[in-house]
DNA sequence: TTTGTAATGTTATAATATAACAATTCTACT
DNA sequence: AGTAGAATTGTTATATTATAACATTACAAA
């Protein structure tokens, strides 16, 4: 199997891509679906020995700090990122039927938003949108 | 005391204004920060009778329904709502240095996240935004 | 090698949230 | 008033999510 995009990065970065990184990364990218800590350590069983929750936390973020997984704050889960790019933040389309997300990842606020930012002199480091109802097929 | 809004409000919808959420309302309305379920438990200690985090937490869901509470899904922690009518879903601006928030309550989705929904076909049914950053005080 | 740093292992516990069922209170109707 | 039904609350227990603290190991640079 080739070199993964992650792999590549840490490469190129002088980031050290280890065993627990790895394992918990390809755990959420072959989620259909966002994925709790304790559900992904339950499928690292195999590949890591007995692990346990701060394996886990940290590889998480780790990835999380380098654009490679996001959070859905209102599931308390994780995703992989979509884009291929780092970004500011996430966003997300979350159907409440069938679990499925839909990343966004607007690069830019939107100008309502910004608006507000601007006016507060505020200083973002990043924003996260998530937008829940049922996608075409629940509804 | 005047009749508040919230018990007004509950006066019209024939909705019981019970002691359990006046007294959860009353708290979260009188943080000016956001504050977690448990520490509104803890400061219930007074005017409720040794109360269990069931109480605050049916409170604290009965008032979100009705839009007088809100949730900070990256803080874990609730608001009182600063809009003086329901809207669907939440904005908010949050400091991470000095833990200050500020609600945005825009009445319609952004135009760039609004031609997403659109597209998706998806009926959404609430959204939230949470900006973070320093505010000008702390940046 | 040694020496410092980063990463991981390990144990324990903190923090957040809900399930399940019993008891009570309220409301509407007789 | 009495009573049935529904809503709300009380209570106990437990589930779920996340982190603190410190020991150990792996790595990289000198
Ligand atoms: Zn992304
Ligand atoms: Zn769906
Ligand atoms: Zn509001
Ligand atoms: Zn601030």
């Amino acid at each position: 199997m080739a070199v993964s995009q992650a792999e590549q990065f840490c490469n190129e970065k002088g980031l050290r891509y280890t065993e627990p990184r790895a394992a918990v990364l390809s755990v959420i990218q072959k989620s259909k679906k966002p994925i709790g800590a304790y559900d992904v350590l339950a499928q690292l069983g195999d590949r890591l020995d007995n692990p346990k929750p701060p394996t886990i936390y940290r590889a998480i973020e780790f990835w999380m700090g380098h654009g490679f997984v996001h959070k859905i704050e209102s599931l308390n889960a994780f995703v992989a990122c979509e884009a291929g790019h780092a970004h500011k933040g996430s966003q997300f389309i979350v159907c409440d039927g069938c679990g499925a997300v839909e990343e966004i990842h607007l690069c830019h606020l939107p100008e309502a938003l910004d608006k507000k930012i601007t006016e507060s002199q505020f200083d973002m480091t990043r924003w996260s949108a998530e937008i829940h109802g049922l996608c075409v097929k629940c509804s």
